[in-house]
RNA sequence: GGCGCUAUCGUCUAGGGGCUAGGACGUAAGAUUCUCAUUCUUAAAACCAGGGUUCGAUUCCCUGUAGCGCUACCA
């Protein structure tokens, strides 16, 4: 039972991948990884209504950001290719036609119109319709014409579909990796398509065939496949291939934040969080989709909230922050929960910010010069680092640093009033122009260099920092927020400060009235 | 409706026949501070319900309830 572990991901190129597929992607990755085996991505696109232009790159560029490497697979080549289905189009009817063949399939000319009477009659008793071992009997199909009748459709060319034939009164008990033993009685089943009119297997034959030819060990996919987990493996046993049948493994879905049902697309432009890991936008509507990428997230932190949402490490251990490394070392389906997890977005955040305090300084200064150009402002890599060590605790994301920090590169051009009258006391006025002079007797502000003299000189005159720092805070900054503020003098200057100041000596007492 | 899956704080979760049911996000309070954050401390906050099994169930079993998924010639 040595078997090279081969997981597959299989998309859909039907819209951007959002984070679900994301996270079931990162979960066969980290599987595939920590068993030293293949990752495959296999696109199928057997439904031609439903491709969407550009869908195929964007899923492929979404695996880069989030670090996640295609062993094998479109975009990547390997021995088992094409990798995407509608290529591998003239494969799948002989597999179709081995189960006509084998009696386990047969063919079906009803009419969409028909099979639309079919039902309306049926919901008229209240009834639902499936096709299966009873309504098969008096419907349009092989099963029920003799064999020239067949040929004869065939060779006029009727439309048909291959229908799979459920047996009947079989019970199935089949294993699942992260919900053990599951049931199902066939009977209850319906006679699914394999084979469409247009020529196209459907996902179901598509599937199997693809999984068996590629030599999948383990199918990982989400939880809204695992009523037609009974269909696969009985597919598997028909076409003979039953010793090499994958394991299976059905991930619990992503649910919304608030509300029912699973999180869908709609809501994260309604919510305001991203749903997709890259931003998109829809070729045909031209609406545009948020993006972790573009809102400022890192990848690792995705990756990290995605690996954590329905899997944890267990044993006690209490970590949440974890490199792909060690996810990889860690995982296993064992740990996978089974029921639905509520996104998160609060939570996500969160993640970000722990990524950006373990950042180096002058990476994320890095990070920043691009937001600094795009204003127009210099500001040198040193110094920039420096503000980065000195402003990154308080926020979550680079784009928020910026724009907290602004008042590092440019003196303010308005003052929060409400600040300035709270902090600009009459007094202040007076207090400033002294402590101008004193700051211009300093060779260089910091805190090191002069916040002893200061203290003296305060101590001197009875009062206390604050009746000093907050109005010095307003004139330099323009609010009050802010870290030190001898931290924030040194890095901008001591002329600049100065300067900033002694505006602020001339500005604020029209500004407060005195 | 039918079939399947699931069920621990508001959310993500640990745990497991006997525990003060643990952690994290978020929330609130306090401490620190020149301001705002950060940080630290503290608090509130959970085993869906009913039956069994058992000396003892949140844990095991059953039933119910609720949630989720599937029920297309979509994936």
């Amino acid at each position: 039972m040595e078997r090279r572990v081969r997981v597959r991901f299989a998309p859909s190129p039907t819209g951007a991948l959002h984070m679900g597929g994301v996270r079931t992607a990162l979960f066969n990755y980290l599987f595939a990884k920590k068993h030293g085996g293949d990752f495959l991505l296999r696109i199928e696109d057997t439904d031609q209504t439903r491709y969407v232009p550009g869908a195929e790159e964007y899923i492929q560029e979404a695996l880069k950001w989030c670090g996640l490497i295609v062993d094998e697979g479109v975009g990547v080549g390997g021995d088992c290719g094409p990798y995407r289905q509608s290529e591998r189009k003239p494969l799948y009817k002989q597999y179709a036609l081995q189960l006509v063949e084998s009696g386990n399939a047969y063919y079906s000319f009803d009419t969409a119109e028909e099979l639309a009477a079919e039902r309306a009659a049926c919901e008229a008793r209240k009834e639902t319709f499936i096709y299966n071992a009873q309504s098969r009997t008096h419907l349009k199909n092989s099963l029920n014409m003799s064999a020239e009748e067949v040929e004869k459709a065939l060779a006029d060319g009727v439309p048909y579909v291959i229908r799979f034939k459920m047996p009947e009164n079989e019970e199935l008990e089949l294993h699942d990796l992260i919900r053990g033993e599951v049931h199902f009685q066939t009977s209850l089943l319906d006679d699914k398509v394999l084979f469409k009119a247009d020529g196209m297997p459907t996902y179901h034959l598509a599937n199997v065939v693809d999984d068996h030819l590629m030599t999948i060990s383990h199918v990982i996919r989400g939880e809204e496949w695992l009523p037609s987990m009974p269909l696969h493996v009985l597919l598997y046993k028909a076409l003979g291939w039953e010793d090499t049948m994958p394991e299976f493994a059905h991930l619990p879905l992503i649910l919304k934040p608030v509300g029912n049902g699973k999180l869908s697309k709609r809501d994260g432009n309604k919510m305001g969080f991203p749903v997709f890991p890259m931003a998109f936008t829809d070729p045909d509507t031209g609406e545009i989709w948020h993006g972790y990428k573009e809102d400022g997230y890192f990848p690792e932190a995705f990756v990290n909230m995605l690996a954590l949402l329905g899997w944890n490490p267990g044993d006690g251990d209490e970590r949440e922050i974890f490199t792909m490394d060690e996810l990889i070392e860690m995982f296993s389906l064992e740990r996978v929960k089974k029921a639905g997890a509520r996104f998160d977005p609060e939570k996500t955040k969160w993640f970000n910010h722990k990524y950006l305090q373990m950042k180096d300084n002058a990476e994320i200064a890095e990070m920043m010069q691009e937001y600094l150009k795009a204003d127009g402002i210099e500001f040198d890599n040193e110094r920039l680092a420096m503000v980065c060590g000195l402003m990154k605790e308080r926020v979550n994301f680079v784009k928020e640093l910026y724009d907290e920090c602004k008042f590092f590169f440019v003196a303010p051009t308005e003052y929060v009033e409400k600040d300035v009258k709270k902090f600009w006391k009459p007094e202040s006025t007076e207090l400033m122009k002294e402590f101008h002079a004193l700051l211009s007797e300093q060779p260089v502000l910091s805190k090191e260099a002069c916040d002893a003299t200061i203290n003296e000189w305060l101590a001197a005159k009875g009062l206390g920092y604050g009746k000093c720092m907050n109005p010095f805070r307003v004139a330099v900054i323009g609010y009050a927020k802010g870290p030190h503020m001898l931290d924030v003098a040194e890095i901008i200057g001591k002329e600049e400060t100065l300067t900033r100041l002694q505006r602020a000596i001339d500005l604020f007492p029209t500004i407060i009235g005195q």
